[in-house]
DNA sequence: TACATTATTATAATCGTTACAAAATTACAA
DNA sequence: TTGTAATTTTGTAACGATTATAATAATGTA
């Protein structure tokens, strides 16, 4: 609890309720939720929550570096507390995210070698393990 | 023209005027363009296009898996119909998107190699050599 | 030609996101 | 503490990309 205080402190954000809130459910859940979720879930607790301040503080978060942006959905965005580089995998049956690791260092990159890269992103689509079993087991 | 026309019919379509020029357009152009660029372009020489037709054809596209959808950027879609797997580069600075070949088999991933793999997507952002040599002689 | 099927178009609706201004909260000096 | 300025949160309206719907046009076929 304190930590999160500080964290955002350090990173030049006011710790107001709110952010303090949005945050430890990015931190805690992992889930890489929509703006839609975070609201949804948090409204539970903070009945006055407006989604513009989702929106707002999640903007905040991600100019501070805090927050990063995962843009494996079509249409809407996703947003993950932890900013390392890592690749995520969406599951075309259950829809969830993961997360794994990869060698960025390694990338083996043609035709773009002397660009500067700032941002990696790296985005695969398929079936999930349990998925796997699932689909499997019903046939 | 004919192999276009081919093309098309090769996968489940049937080759109108509005799809051929469609696909024309992507495969000549290869800018990964938006609705909204497509749609602008191809006004000039067909007046009556109507965006609905643009956006209908491009699912029809990426269903029959003749195209391929490019989330790089946050807010709208762009399409490719190279369906290879290969990486996106998008200039933050001129705002292109540029192909990219990496080595996609040799890729170093940890923590979800049982999964099923079907889509593999790249992006990387950051300021293309252009932008580069530009920005540091303006300085 | 006559009719059924398919494709295209125009328009309205939807949905995620952003802009804006009012209300609430917080910071701080008197 | 009190008054006032600055910041944060909120509600509502506006926006832009996309999708849904229904009418019109084009195409295929008997
Ligand atoms: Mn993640
Ligand atoms: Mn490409
Ligand atoms: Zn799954
Ligand atoms: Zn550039």
């Amino acid at each position: 609890m304190k930590t999160i205080e500080k964290y955002l402190t350090d990173s030049g954000i006011k710790p107001s309720y709110q952010r303090i809130r949005i945050l430890s459910y990015l931190m805690n859940k992992k889930n890489h939720p929509t703006v839609e979720m975070i609201h949804k879930e948090l409204l539970h607790d903070i009945p006055t929550l407006s989604k513009t301040t989702v929106y707002n503080t999640l903007k905040q978060f991600v100019e501070k570096g805090i927050t990063q942006i995962i843009n494996i959905e079509d249409n809407k965005t996703r947003y993950d507390a932890d900013i390392s580089t890592h690749g995520h995998f969406k599951c075309l049956n259950c829809n969830k995210v993961y997360d794994f690791r990869f060698d960025n260092k390694n990338l083996e990159i043609s035709d773009i070698e002397d660009f500067d890269f700032l941002q990696t992103h790296l985005y695969i689509k398929g079936i999930c393990n349990e998925c796997k079993y699932l689909l499997n087991t019903k046939n």
